[in-house]
DNA sequence: GCCTGGCACTCCCTTGTGCCGACTGCTAGC
DNA sequence: GCTAGCAGTCGGCACAAGGGAGTGCCAGGC
């Protein structure tokens, strides 16, 4: 690949056509289909000149000898970064967002699901969404409900909504004026509190304080651990069975290497985090969609695809992912304004969610 | 078809090992192969004969003139009603089973979620489960909590554990103490009754005999109509791709058919649910597996497909659905083991969880 | 110096053909 | 009632031929 090559007007327009033509046929585009199609002024010999540019240049690849021109990665990237025209949501498009969100679900982990099912509805394409990290939720309330002189149940609110609760037996005789004196107590202390700065320790305090019994303390400290939950992120995808439409997934290899990707959480956990994690949950995300297209995934499985991702807002400071993920031939103009206007609509409807 | 055929032993001999055979090897069987393959004591000839009759009774068909026999929906139902050695757990399927069980989830929905993926797993199929309705639960708890003058979080707790909860943001001032009377009223009054038969009615009473203002009664009405959740029935599907490995599936078409059906969790949900409702909630469901065969489930699209499907019971009441859906061409007796083995544990595991 | 028409060449894909192999049904004989 | 043998059928594979799309290059023109 050469660098260097700079891409005059002519080059950059050809490039785009390119680019534009392979996404809506799935063909490589030849350089009689260029002068046909679109109008250029010039013939297809000068066409075949500049392509053999472009792909000394890097932009372009060719299948085999006697075939059309097909788009590399770089080609994509410049096609992204500086060729295409940007888009906005269609009116179709933020309509049905909008009736979505209209009548969603109340419940944070509800939401997150629908939305995948929404943005994998209209971009035709896997959708991803990756919930906040419940660390970055605020305390809301505890209650330690007396259900009988052995048995309690234990709920943990945060801004999200419930985030644990737990049956648990004791091996003597509780109290209900115990139980609700502790919860008084770990409320006032903890109330508002980021999740994240609960430690175990301060959970211990509050319950040495009260001189609870250590079956208490411990299963106050669990319950605690469980809502803060570090350990596996939410994660929601959907829609991979419009990847079938894609003449490039109609190899079945393709096909399941893709699938066992988006099977896994862990791994389609990491696909798409690497930026979340990146700006880290305090900054501010930047809310500008982010484009990473074949080899850019850094998974030889997803060589041939194309990931869009954007950050969406929960309250203050959470942060959570959506993405798409398809062939390295999507729309990307179209889909990138789906995912912001998605997002943007999803922080929206979570704020009206969330518990202030 | 012709009923009458009775199948003399050799004959039923015959039938058994050409499913076995075609289960095993997805290849039309043959009668040459057939005397090679097993001890018939009988020449080829014989066998063709025999086959003949076999698929002048409708238990076998041929793909084309010169092809081996494949079994019929008849063949099937044969084979798993009459023919097949019943199979149980191999240690190791239980193994996998019981440690799954130990570190389960204790909520209700992601249980169900985990098991399906268990069972897609071990079966190598697509697996689906139904949630027991929530109208079966048991009624816990509920609890008005006040979190300012002008919100409150209400949330309910049924057997199955947390069954809803929201936050209500009210017109005027609210007492946290008028909301612990109300949340006692209520629980005194439904304190274990199965949801089912909590009225809209019934909780208006109780609002009208505390004389809370209708804001608050609509509040709690709403939040018990959710917790009943009548309308949409929890389910989880898992393993979509195993269904890739199949060669009867290798049609990208008959694929998209079932992933469409997969995706839409009201056929789903039909397709599944129809002994859960013809059992009725009440009755202690049959705890053996059923199996439906091809043209059995009523939809073209899965006519090449079988589904095992096997009851759960929650607690004393509540009943799930397991369901493993795979083609005609699975290994019954193992899949019928998994399925039963799987509902069993689960079972007991959701007895563990479930809050009394 | 850039552009263009023409041409030879390359390679894929489709179509057609022939052959092999698997399997059946039938018949005559044991 | 069983069996061996045989003719017949059909799918699948290998192979070759032809068409088509597209390229690279070259010589000539503006």
């Amino acid at each position: 690949m050469n660098d260097k090559l700079e891409l005059d007007k002519r080059k950059a327009f050809i490039l785009a056509t390119v680019v534009y033509e392979y996404i809506n046929t799935a063909e490589p585009v030849g350089s009689v289909t260029l002068t046909q199609k679109y109008n250029l002024g010039v013939s297809s010999a000068t066409i075949r000149n500049e392509m053999a540019e472009l792909e000394a240049g890097g932009y372009l690849v060719q299948p085999h000898t006697s075939a059309g021109r097909v788009p590399s990665d770089a080609g994509y990237r410049t096609y992204v970064d500086r060729l295409m025209q940007p888009e906005t949501l269609t009116k179709d498009d933020a309509r049905r967002i909008r009736d979505q969100f209209r009548d969603a679900s109340r419940e944070l982990s509800e939401v997150v699901e629908q939305t995948t099912r929404l943005l994998s509805g209209l971009s035709g394409n896997l959708a991803i969404a990756i919930a906040p990290s419940r660390d970055s939720h605020a305390f809301k309330h505890v209650q330690l409900i007396w259900l009988s002189a052995r048995t309690s149940l234990a709920i943990v609110v945060t801004s999200g909504g419930v985030a644990a609760q737990r049956v648990f037996e004791w091996s003597s005789d509780v109290a209900a004026d115990d139980l609700t004196r502790l919860s008084n107590a770990l409320n006032s202390r903890f109330g508002n509190r980021v999740m994240e700065a609960i430690g175990a320790n301060d959970v211990e305090a509050v319950c040495a304080e009260l001189g609870v019994t250590a079956e208490i303390r411990d299963a106050v400290r669990s319950i605690f651990a469980t809502a803060r939950q570090t350990d596996e992120p939410e994660i929601a995808a959907a829609g991979a069975q419009n990847l079938l439409d894609q003449p490039e997934f109609h190899d079945l290899r393709k096909l399941r290497a893709i699938l066992r990707i988006v099977e896994e959480q862990r791994t389609l956990y990491d696909l798409i985090a690497d930026e979340l994690n990146a700006d880290g949950a305090t900054a501010a995300p930047d809310p500008t969609p982010h484009v990473r297209i074949g080899h850019e995934l850094r998974a030889d499985e997803l060589a041939e695809c194309s990931v869009v991702t954007v950050p969406y807002r929960f309250g203050d400071r959470g942060v959570g992912m959506l993405a798409i993920l398809g062939p390295r031939r999507m729309p990307y103009g179209r889909l990138i304004a789906l995912a912001s206007g998605t997002a943007r609509s999803l922080g929206d409807h979570l704020s009206d969610v969330e518990i202030r």
